[in-house]
DNA sequence: GTGTTTGCAAAGTGTTTGCAATTTA
DNA sequence: TAAATTGCAAACACTTTGCAAACAC
């Protein structure tokens, strides 16, 4: 978990000043613990907090945060992006019949034998997506 | 691999038409080994070997191939969708400077203790991508 | 002939951008 | 007050859709 108490100082870290916008947002990822959200979600819980931001700005943020290694983003779909409030490594179920997105919790997944990367080349990231399908087998 | 010569009984037994069309992108999907394409780069390609495809026709193409399990859809990227002729179980790298695709070869990437799905889900699939950046550390 | 498929252009979706007005330091 | 940030609307890239013409069986 990243308090929110941090975040200031990691916005000032990164240059970004603490306006209103990036607050607010701020609160609503890292106040309730670990989180996924598309830029319309986190856009729709700041309307319905009264918090007037608009969604370019929504974006904006999301993206800066996630330069600032507040956030880490995640593809699991083509059509839209996710945003993940833990940026520590680990890997994800994807519900595909409700766009859902869960971390798999601690070492539940563990890739053995990661092949070295092609020449001229270097790792930049592990990501193991398990897709689901609601209803039992 | 998927020789040509499978696709017409395939299509058949898909209730698809062996048009014009769909054995023209077949023939530049499956004959040349495993590959992993856009529709974009697809339609390019049908261009320079001047077949007469619409960029609609050649994403339906994709979509009905797809659904008859001759292709496979990858989520890499959240702006484009690839498809790879490779359907066997398989990983990837992904070079996020170029946007290539690449099978990681044979049994290099092993998922040790997949988790078990959550209640009332099962397991479609489980994807591993290796994100690449070019140029050495 | 009948139902399927195609191609075009228009519509759609999620995301980014240009720029004037506003806010921060 | 200088520089950064916001909001809006327009622009964008990729993908899907509606429908008449062309095609497969």
């Amino acid at each position: 978990m990243r308090p929110y108490s941090q975040v200031l100082e990691r916005l000032r870290a990164s240059g970004l000043r603490p306006t209103r916008q990036r607050l607010a947002l701020a609160k609503l990822l890292f106040d309730k613990g670990d989180r996924h959200v598309t830029a319309e979600i986190l856009h729709a819980e700041a309307m319905s907090a009264n918090i007037r931001v608009s969604l370019a700005t929504v974006y904006n943020t999301l993206h800066q945060f996630t330069a600032a290694k507040l956030l880490r983003e995640i593809v699991v779909d083509s059509s839209r992006s996710y945003f993940d409030t833990n940026t520590d490594p680990h890997h994800h179920f994807y519900f595909e019949d409700s766009g859902r997105l869960a971390d798999i919790p601690g070492d539940q997944v563990v890739v053995a034998e990661v092949p070295s990367p092609p020449a001229g080349t270097t790792i930049e990231s592990v990501e193991v997506v398990i897709r689901l399908a609601e209803e039992a087998a």
